[in-house]
RNA sequence: UCCGCAGUAGCUCAGUGGUAGAGCAAUCGGCUGUUAACCGAUUGGUCGUAGGUUCGAAUCCUACCUGCGGAGCCA
């Protein structure tokens, strides 16, 4: 019976093969040990050099590292493995014999490993990084599709820039200039005038010449956009999203967690509703810790934000920032003139901004007043500018990154780690 | 763009002016329950690049290149 290592629970006593490669191995003169994957997951393969051929043997004790092989063993329970299953080896058919696989099963450096990321995805971390990645991704398309919304897929290669700050990848669509997408709020914004509830996920590209640990050139972002929506039941959204993804991930992933070594506790406790804390507050509380280094009007910085994060438990809105230091759509607060409708959900244990979030302007005046206000062209915004001309309603949206929060459910360093083949500032390659 | 750190064997690193080293990987041998297995042997080098100081430079100086960490900006 031909399986994988992720249904041999199914064939427990039973004989099965598997189309695996050798992640690494560990013999002596009588028994050797292969550790092998398949994708699905890792399993240990036990050869007795007593109940195989010769060959089989000689062969196990033979191969090397990431060759591919099909392997034929009894499936048995054991308390020893991780994984709780292991292979009763009862043949070996090589495939390929891979020679100087280049990692090894010991430590090696960032660069190499990311000069060899299309070798390193095959590593146990990796793999779990990808499974957990995969879960968040699955559970975000479950809970958008369970809660009535509609995927729609914003444009790529843009005309415009959304928020005229940022900078922008730029090329050519045959003679005009085109620009590859930073977010695909706006589009949302017209579809959730067409279908109401609707969320988009796809790639981003950032021109800037960011190089932390929580940036990226190209990432992927989950855009909600909700018509008929104040701003306070989007952060509501926002919590039960957030919430159903890491339960998603704590009840379907705990085996990629625990080879992660995640602290799940930290996690289980994320659960709707959370913390909010005003701008406003956010600054006095700032004072209060020691922060003579901001003041109300400027944008918070990674230590402000990890500062703020750590006076919680759960993830935190931070809501109602200076209109100053925010995009130009937002809508303004209903009794303030100096700030608007939004929230950024900050992440615990340093993780940072993982959503941005607000209410939009509907006011046709007041939008093209703010367009103006941000010397935005009238005419490349002029379609924009039509959803609050035909049938305005409230409505809010936000925006994940999914790598920020990839790497914070799986308490990755670097959200390079959380992406199959990152685009950083000075990485192209693989 | 700015600040800081680093570049020596395939990999991770030690070597601060006097013959280029270790562990791992690879190859060969040993070992019946290993968990980055272990033990013995063998193989493996343009010390990032260019120039300079010196009898002599991996080591000191200058420039450049590449990478890493952080800042700003953002998700």
């Amino acid at each position: 019976m031909k399986t994988r290592i992720a249904e041999v629970k199914n064939y427990v006593g039973q004989e099965v093969t598997i189309g695996a490669w050798l992640a690494n191995k560990r013999s002596s003169g009588k028994i050797a040990f292969l550790q092998l994957r398949d994708g699905s997951g890792f399993i240990q393969g036990v050869v007795v050099k007593a109940e195989v051929s010769e060959e089989v043997f000689k062969l196990a004790k033979s191969i090397t590292q990431e060759s591919s092989l099909y392997v034929t063993g009894i499936v048995r329970e054991d308390s020893r493995s991780p994984f709780g299953y292991e292979l009763g080896v009862t043949n070996i058919e090589l495939i390929h014999e891979a020679h100087d696989y280049p990692i090894t099963p010991k430590e090696h450096g960032t660069e190499f490993l990311m000069d060899h990321r299309h070798l390193w995805l095959r590593s146990k971390k990796q793999h779990a990084n990808m499974i957990i990645r995969n879960e968040i991704i699955r559970a975000t398309y479950e809970f958008f599709n369970k809660e009535g919304f509609i995927k729609i897929d914003p444009p790529i290669l843009t005309s415009s820039a959304p928020e005229g700050t940022t900078e922008l990848f730029h090329t050519k669509y045959f003679d005009e200039d085109a620009f590859l997408s930073q977010s695909g709020q706006l589009y949302m914004e017209a579809a959730a005038m067409a279908f109401g509830k609707v969320f988009s996920f796809g790639p981003t590209f950032r021109a800037e010449k960011s190089k932390t640990r929580r940036h990226l050139i190209e990432f992927w972002m989950i855009e909600p956009e909700m018509a008929f929506t104040t701003h306070e039941e989007s952060l509501e959204v926002q919590e039960q999203y957030v919430s159903y993804i890491v339960q998603s991930v704590l009840k379907n992933c705990a085996l990629e967690l625990q080879t992660l070594g995640r602290d799940t506790s930290k996690l289980e406790n994320v659960k709707a509703p959370f913390p909010r804390i005003t701008y406003d507050d956010a600054i006095k509380f700032l004072h209060e810790q020691g922060f003579d280094d901001i003041e109300w009007g400027d944008d918070f910085g990674a230590p402000h934000e990890t500062a703020i994060a750590n006076a919680y438990d759960k993830p935190v809105f931070i809501v109602n920032f200076p209109k100053d230091i925010k995009p130009f759509y937002m809508q303004p607060h209903p009794d303030r003139d100096d700030v608007v409708l939004c929230a950024d959900l900050i992440a615990p244990e340093g993780y940072g901004e993982i959503i941005g979030g607000s209410e939009r302007i509907y006011d046709y005046e007041l939008m093209k007043a703010a367009l103006e206000k941000h010397n935005l062209p009238l005419d490349a915004y002029g379609w924009y500018l039509d959803l609050c001309k035909y049938g305005a309603v409230p409505h809010s949206g936000f925006g994940l990154g999914l790598e920020r929060t990839v790497a914070w459910i799986t308490g990755a360093e670097h959200v390079r780690e959380t992406i199959p083949f990152p685009r950083l500032l000075n990485r192209l390659f693989p």
